[in-house]
DNA sequence: GCGCGTTGTGTGACCTAGTCACTGAAGGCG
DNA sequence: CGCCTTCAGTGACTAGGTCACACAACGCGC
């Protein structure tokens, strides 16, 4: 929808249905048409299915990567099978973790895995090298999110080191309920996005449940009180 | 000493004993004279006392840091008392929870405790982003901090989620010795490094006495088995 | 509908880590 | 020497993580 705004000419060229992307990009959209075309030239599209692996520990970065639809989950994992969600990207964002391992050259410290069918857009480190150096906005584009990362990443060190499980989780719960109070999420689901075990979820919810703030389902939250779940959650 | 190499005749200028110290910084000795001497010449040279406070959370940063000399802790606290070290940034190093908060214009998320005297060179947003635009190899030291930097963070988040507190104990313990064994820390200073408490790093240490692997005295920790703390602490 | 494997949840026992409220020891200093 | 401040030790308790289960809900083939 909303396609009949789009004035030019679609151009014919490697990445097929996504040509003309960088322009749906924040600070890309601005690029000069020499540096818009020169990056959607040398990157490569990938695509992965919803639950596919993007990156993972033991490999290195082969390009930045920008997101050009659907979301990806980046969480890191512990050999006793624990689990901690670090941040997520959305469409029309780049991947920190893939930046700051490109850069240091070092393989990533962490799994990457598509929520949803996923297209992504893979540019060399030289392609982007050269986009820093060339565009101010580009530059900005990537610096904020950067910045914005690193400070989500702080909080998540705050959180999980003096932080409160229940609170912690009665925010998440919050976080990923729909408009009518339903997460669609199983207990392990909810352990994995704070880093806790699946037996400390199951207890913390049937304290809720207890308290008449939720009603549970295999697989299933409802907020029956949303509002006092999320107070709790904010008397910190 | 090694003055001697010293060629060019020290400029006199507003960073008075200063002056020339763009030269002594990785990335920036390679600098063009012009962007060298604006740089030199917009940042603002700022000196701290050991103990004193550089940043902390309510302030914004006025412009992005460079150590000249000295090294600040930045660690993060709980409204409890309790503390955690993130970082620490050395000499000929920038800050970048500073960077992160001055491009996502937010107020800092940490604390910034020099750890010696420190002497600091303040650059100012636009200059900085001058310098970003304008060298290539700015742009690489700034970047490859960048990215060490939230590595690091990656690793701080794995400890503190995965992690044994015992092990953690015996590592930083080996980290902090000096040739002779010694690490001059309070159990205080060690619970603020690890973000744990007090009463948890005293039983810790107690236990490792126990075993021999330690020597206790009033602020003050011996190794007297460095080999078995490190294999202990590598045991994960 | 029935059987059966898979996945999600409930529970108790146990251990580690963090909190609270103390005690007393070690050092600095007048 | 006495006094004050800082550091360290300790016990009791709570929160959170681990282990080993039991069992319920669903998916699916027949």
């Amino acid at each position: 929808m909303k396609e009949t705004v789009a004035p030019a000419a679609p151009r014919p060229g490697a990445l097929g249905a996504h040509a003309g992307w960088t322009g749906r990009f924040a600070g890309l959209a601005r690029l000069s048409p020499t540096l818009r075309r020169k990056l959607e030239d040398a990157a490569r599209l990938r695509r992965f299915a919803a639950g596919e692996r993007v990156f993972g520990p033991g490999e290195k970065p082969r390009g930045m990567l920008f997101l050009l639809s659907g979301a990806v989950r980046v969480h890191q994992t512990s050999p006793g099978g624990r689990e901690i969600v670090l941040y997520r990207v959305a469409a029309g964002e780049s991947c920190v973790m893939t930046a700051a391992c490109l850069f240091a050259e070092q393989s990533y410290h962490g799994e990457g895995v598509a929520e949803t069918d996923v297209v992504a857009a893979e540019a060399p480190r030289a392609t982007f090298e050269a986009l820093l150096a060339d565009s101010p906005e580009f530059r900005d584009f990537v610096f904020a999110a950067y910045s914005h990362r690193m400070i989500e990443l702080f909080r998540v060190v705050e959180d999980v080191v003096f932080g409160r499980m229940d609170l912690r989780i009665a925010e998440r719960l919050c976080q990923l309920a729909d408009e009518e109070g339903v997460a669609r999420v199983t207990h392990q689901d909810l352990a994995a996005e704070l880093g806790t075990a699946r037996e400390v979820v199951s207890r913390q919810l049937a304290e809720f449940q207890r308290r008449g703030w939720i009603e549970q389902g295999r697989g299933r939250v409802r907020l029956a009180d949303r509002a006092a779940l999320a107070r709790f959650a904010a008397s910190a």
